[in-house]
RNA sequence: GCCCCUAUCGUCUAGUGGCCCAGGACGCCACCCUUUCAAGGUGGAAACACGGGUUCGAUUCCCGUUGGGGGCACCA
């Protein structure tokens, strides 16, 4: 075995069972930089193997999710290349002809036993406190007795004669060589009885009709690998390099499932993440260039990737961070590609009674006020709701009067958003600075800190406590509806005094 | 239970025998800026799991303990 002497091919091989969700995802983000910095191969591969686990729709979101993401496979389902079929179910056969090699040098044997002996006999031997595990009955059948009852059409599966007294060793490019006794593992199933392969043999099969070079996977899939290194050898396959990254913790400490936290990404494109911020941050869980960078764009993480810095421990998510980066992206994004992003959330989550198409420019002219302050897509329309409608429904009394200044002084509140009102009114020219020397003066003339008036203003323009500037705001919403708004807020509160 | 992997701030990490009384980031706290909220700025608290070795010298190497994770299907 020379490692790495091949030119380096890998793939993501998901199976059909679901949403891809993001420990799962993080696994192919690392492989196709992998491939991308090494000008090596990246392909896509559909490990189906198991009919009753399929979820109809999984290969399209898997698909929808990677190219979401921006991950572009050279070889792959939907594409095709030059050692299709990339979906396993379609390689029946060449899985059949490979566990008939195994049982011809005897490194496979047919296995008749049901599964009632099989539960039987696992049932035994946790009484027993021994170690579960087929117990070999079949092994010692004939060869030609097993192939006999086969040809008869006995049902049966084909396991691999794993258990011996020997050790399996093999090099992990992470962690080095590892070394595994024989006698811990069982000879467990390569063909199913109903023709279909496992994991085991069919990924085997795969990677070398496919000419695989590195196998990065997840963790989980550490202790089985003596298991797949020991088909390479008796296949006579060359050994691809392995590469086992570590698994992805939910914030309980379980590996990440959809048990233990575990989003989609497709919802994370639906909360509001862009993909570059995803990718960025899954792309350093467990990786680092160095000690201080943090952010990388595509291309440069293309140029810096290696996977051999990958990190040999479980990474926890943390969502707050992934959060701060996503807020960072949105932030330094050129400010159309903002507004698009903008404009295409407001479409969706604002209510029907707001004509569509939303306004653009009305779009353009509110990115920059919240573009600091939106950490998820999803949240811009609860920001930015009041531009929208003619009016804003006045909200309770205690918004207002929130605030120590204007708990106990409803009368002044009243009369703060009378003279804001009027102010607003005769402002000379519409325009945020204007309407601030205007609304400054004015709490000058009422005695009132400039702070205190604007909180009033703010809630009754915006009907939110925390909004947008005022100015700015009230310089887009225009003048008529901005004194509307405070006249009403005015009159609103007035009768509940 | 058995097997495998693993161990630096709450979290993600830098660190490959002396440069480290350990650096960065998120989060947290304080202050500044300030019309709210953010953003931004400044400062701060916060870690080498433990015990043995090896060495002139260990966060770095070895062993053990403990902790964490994963795995033990006709699932992947």
């Amino acid at each position: 075995m020379s490692p790495g002497a091949r030119p380096v091919r890998v793939r993501y091989a998901p199976s059909p069972t679901g949403d891809p969700h993001v420990g799962n995802i993080r696994t192919a983000i690392w492989a196709w930089l992998f491939a991308r910095h090494t000008g090596g191969t990246f392909l896509v591969r559909l490990e189906d193997t198991d009919q009753t686990r399929e979820v109809p729709g999984s290969l399209e979101r898997i698909l929808d999710a990677l190219h979401w993401l921006g991950i572009d496979w050279d070889e792959g389902p939907d594409i095709g290349g030059p050692h299709a079929p990339y979906i396993q179910s379609q390689r029946l056969p060449g899985y059949r002809a490979a566990a008939e090699r195994l049982l011809e040098t005897r490194a496979a044997y047919r296995c008749f036993c049901t599964a009632e002996r099989l539960a039987e006999m696992r049932k035994a031997q946790q009484a027993a406190g021994e170690p579960p595990g087929y117990d070999g009955l079949c092994r010692a059948r004939p060869a030609e007795e097993a192939a006999a009852r086969a040809a008869a059409g006995e049902a049966h599966v084909v396991r691999f004669a794993m258990r011996d007294e020997g050790r399996t060793a093999f090099e992990d490019l992470l962690r080095g060589e590892i070394t595994v006794e024989n006698r811990h593992f069982d000879d467990f199933v390569i063909l199913k009885s109903d023709g279909f392969p496992t994991y085991h043999l069919a990924h085997v099969v795969d990677d070398e009709v496919m000419a695989i070079s590195h196998i990065t996977r997840g963790d989980e899939w550490l202790p089985s690998a003596p298991r797949h290194v020991r088909i390479f050898d008796a296949l006579g396959y060359e050994r691809p390099v392995f590469v086992h990254t570590p698994v992805i913790l939910g914030p309980d400490g379980g590996k990440l499932s959809k048990r233990h936290g575990a989003k989609s990404v497709l919802e994370y494109a639906e909360d509001g993440y862009v993909p570059a911020a995803l990718f960025n941050f899954l792309a350093i869980l467990g990786w680092a260039l160095d000690d201080k960078t943090e952010l990388f764009t595509r291309e440069r993480l293309v140029e810096v990737f290696d996977i051999a810095k990958v990190s040999v421990n479980p990474a926890t998510f943390d969502t707050q961070k992934l959060e701060w980066m996503n807020g960072v992206y949105l932030r330094e994004m050129p400010e159309a590609e903002l507004t698009a992003l903008f404009a295409e959330r407001l479409e969706r989550d604002l209510p029907p009674a707001v004509p569509r198409p939303v306004d653009r420019e009305l779009v353009r002219a509110l990115t920059p006020l919240v573009r600091e302050r939106v950490k998820l897509l999803g949240e811009v329309t609860a920001l930015v709701d009041f531009f929208f409608a003619d009016d804003v429904p006045t909200p309770a009394a205690e918004e207002f009067l929130g605030s120590k200044r204007w708990r106990d002084d409803v009368a002044g509140a009243v009369a703060g958003l009378g003279a804001s009102a009027a102010t607003v009114e005769g402002v000379a020219t519409w325009s945020a600075a204007a309407i601030e020397a205007a609304m400054r003066a004015t709490a000058e003339r009422l005695a009132v800190r400039a702070g205190d008036l604007f909180t009033l203003c703010r809630v009754a323009v915006t009907g939110k406590r925390v909004a947008p500037p005022l100015f700015e705001s009230m310089e887009i919403v225009g003048r008529e509806p901005v004194v509307r708004r405070l006249r009403a807020a005015a009159e609103a509160l007035r009768a509940t005094a």
